[in-house]
DNA sequence: GCGACAG
DNA sequence: ATCTTGTCGC
């Protein structure tokens, strides 16, 4: 299916460049809760390498809401263009992630992505990147820290305490389950912070990341 | 100048 | 991310 970009910019650019594409973008990041009226599916997106990491594999999984069955998936491989540098994720994945969005039979109501999204050093992680440009919600799940300080969570399912850099606070530290390490949580786009903790909690079912997650990272690992 | 640093 | 076996614990 057709995807249409509510924005377009080049993905072959130095570090310095990206950072201002990060810039110009961060403006158009929405956190308010704009979600559908009905919300039927959602999906998680996963990146893997392949070849000693010269080709970039991307993964999308639909789930049905509220049952989390996967109803639909697609993957695209692409050869990988921009190194792994911190801060600068996006222009390292999303471009394969268009590509199995594209090959996605419909889109899904929210997205689910691995990495950070408002907790980003110009608040434009790769969760708020994708958002932006296809203007689907989207919210950050990343497995560790990028950005900022947080007081110890409680071992309790659900617990949480906020992410603060320079007084602001930019996610959420959530204990998805108990007995496990928390994960990091911030919104991406058309999402609040709470309205993300509210979507990974009921993502997360039996195991410390989230079902959409999980799936998505089968996939793109083989 | 010295660390920290999503995947 | 990826390279990789066993091992500790519920």
């Amino acid at each position: 299916m057709k995807l249409e970009l509510r924005h377009q910019h080049s993905w072959e650019v130095t570090p310095k460049q990206a950072i201002a594409i990060q810039n110009r973008l961060r403006e158009f990041v929405s956190l308010r809760d704009d979600l559908p009226e009905q919300i039927r599916c959602v999906a998680g997106v996963d990146v893997g390498f392949e070849e000693n990491g010269t080709v970039t594999r991307a993964a999308v999984v639909n789930l049905s809401v509220p049952d989390l069955l996967p109803i639909d998936s697609a993957v695209a491989r692409r050869p990988t263009s921009f190194p792994y540098v911190p801060g600068l994720l996006s222009f390292r994945e999303i471009p394969a992630i268009l590509d199995a969005l594209e090959n996605l039979g419909d889109l899904p109501d929210v997205v689910l992505v691995d990495g950070q999204g408002y907790a980003h050093p110009r608040r434009l992680g790769i969760a708020c990147h994708l958002g932006v440009l296809t203007d689907i919600p989207t919210i950050g799940v990343g497995k560790t820290r990028l950005l900022g300080a947080h007081d110890d969570v409680p071992d309790l399912r659900g617990a949480w305490v906020p992410l603060v850099d320079r007084g602001e606070t930019i996610g959420a530290v959530l204990r998805t389950r108990q007995g496990v390490k928390p994960v990091y949580i911030s919104p991406g786009h058309r999402i609040s912070l709470s309205g993300a903790v509210e979507w990974v909690m009921r993502c997360t079912t039996r195991y410390r990341l989230p079902e959409t997650t999980r799936h998505a990272h089968h996939l793109a690992s083989g």
